[in-house]
Order: C-alpha cells, then structure tokens, then sequence
DNA sequence: ATACATGTAATGCAAAATATTACAAGTATT
DNA sequence: AATACTTGTAATATTTTGCATTACATGTAT
C-alpha cells in the first residue's frame, strides 16, 4: 500500500507545532523528541508540508509555523503531501497477468475502475477531517489526564 | 499498509473460475499462468478463498468451483479472506511517542478513531461492489475486443 | 566567527511481500 | 496396486520498501 507511518508523523509534527508554539521552541530535533522518530525523517516530513504551503520554514532559520489555519488542513492535504501524489492509486495491481488469456487480458480495467472508487470514498472520508479536530481532541485528552 | 496483490489475485482467481468453468479444466496451475504469478502463491489465496467458503476445493481432486453466488461475495469478502482479519487495521500508527510529551502521550487516542472512520467508510465501499460486477464488466470487455 | 538551524545525499538495516523449490498427502484412472 | 495429477505446506531465497543513520552542505542569527 501506499499509506505509511510519515502519515501519521506528518499529523504528529503539525499538532505539535502549534500545541508548543507559545512556550517551546519548535525544531525538528525537538519534534523528533516529541514523536519518537530520527530528526532527518522528521525533517524530511516537513520539508514536504512546507511544499504542499502547510507550514513555514526556511533553511537556517529557526522556527516553524504554521501557514494555514488548522481547520483548513485536512487529512487528505496531509496524505497527499506525504505519500506522494498517488500516481500509482491506493492499491497495487502491479499483476502482469498472461495477455495470451481473455480473462488475464480484461480483468485489469474492470478492476482499476472499482478500486479507484473505493479510493475516491475513502478520500472523501479523508476531507472531512481537519487538523483542527485533532488539535481540539488532544488538547481534551491532555487536559482530562491532570484529573 | 495492508492491501497486498493477493487481493487482486483473489479477485482474478475468482473471475477465472467462473469464465471458465465449462471450458477449461480450472486447475492451480492454470490459474496461475493466467495471473502470470506463482502455483504456490495461487495455492495460498486459494485457501483463504477456501476457508471464508468462497470456492470448495479439496486435496487430490481436480476441479474448483465457486461455493457461492458472484453477487453474494463483494470486495470486502475477498479484502478480509486474503488480507488477513485485519486487527491491526488499515493504517500504521506503529509511531512509538516519546510519553514524556504531552502530545506524545496524547495523540494517539486522537488520531486513532479518526483513522478508523476512514477505514469504515472504505469497508462500506468495498462491501458495495461484488465480483458479479467485476465478471460483467470483463466479460462485455472480451466481447468488445473482437469487435 | 561561532553556534545552531534546515536541506539532502549516501548508505545500511530490518521487515515484509513475493517467488521458488521441494516434498507430503490425497484422488482418480488405468 | 501403480501411475499421474491434484492440492497442501514447509523451508528458503529474492526483491522491495520503509525507516534509521551518518555525514555534510547551506543558510541564519548573534
């Protein structure tokens, strides 16, 4: 597949990012504290939101911020951003089915048409839900965790 | 991810069973030069398909045949049969946050059950299409070749 | 000038998917 | 009973991919 864990890397870094944004300060050494992972994957991660315009960096400079408003961060901009543009779809169907057979030879476009409208329902599933929702919901959980 | 050939395999297996049912003598091995991948792995899919009662199949005998309607198994039967039971679910979330940060500790939760929701709207999806469909739609595709 | 940040190439490593070999075990046909 | 052919499965490559790591280039601020 096609979903991999920089996925949830990426939701990590940006909840951090404003989670810490008044009283730490944020660089990919410390985010890479934060989740666990090496400073260059993290580094890499947002060197692809700063492409797709999510964050703002530059090179030398300290600091990221974030260059859109959480609610208009959907967990569709962040896959995309980092799983890459989905040339290749969700699914593998790298088969290499015999092209002597009828049903080896047609299978494949009836196939790609369904998986791709699988694809389409779970991406629309995927915009739905913005950074905002897991901003408000982990600051709910740190704050019932002081009871 | 989760989502490996075996499901399109699955799904070719399936279709060629039914094509050539009155024609061919559909065998491990013939299945497998349709697919174009290894007896063994066709083996292996074939006895997922087998236990989630999708074709009967038994040892030394010749001949598979579908144990159920095309219209009765759909893409999440298959997605299921071969992809395992899924406990794990359809994304990573394997990060391993550093629990000494509040979001480390915290995101998790949040991030959890919105992932699941996208999985959920897949499934559905996935539940809508069967292989009847799939057999349809490669079938009209053979007949259109000869035109 | 120094310290510290991001940017990135190169490499290594581990896990997972897939392929392959080899053989066991069952059935049908003769 | 012997043979041929099938499915069942274990053991073992091979390949691919995700992730980690090292090392260093490049840029900024103080």
């Amino acid at each position: 597949m096609q979903i991999t864990s920089k996925f949830t890397i990426a939701v990590h870094i940006l909840t951090a990012i404003d989670y810490f944004k008044d009283t730490e300060k944020v660089t990919s050494n410390f985010l890479a504290g934060s989740v666990g992972a090496n400073p260059v994957i993290v580094r890499n991660v947002m060197g692809n939101l700063k492409e797709a315009g999510m964050i703002d960096i530059s090179q030398g400079k300290s600091g990221i911020a974030l260059a859109r408003e959480l609610e208009e961060i959907t967990f569709y901009d962040v896959y995309k951003a980092v799983d890459g543009v989905s040339e290749e779809g969700l699914f593998h169907f790298h088969e290499k089915p015999n092209a002597n057979c009828p049903v080896g030879r047609n299978i494949h476009k009836a196939v790609d048409e369904k998986l791709l409208k699988v694809q389409n329902g779970m991406e629309a599933e995927m915009k739905q839900i913005t950074l905002l929702d897991v901003v408000e919901d982990t600051r709910r959980a740190i704050r019932d965790e002081t009871i």
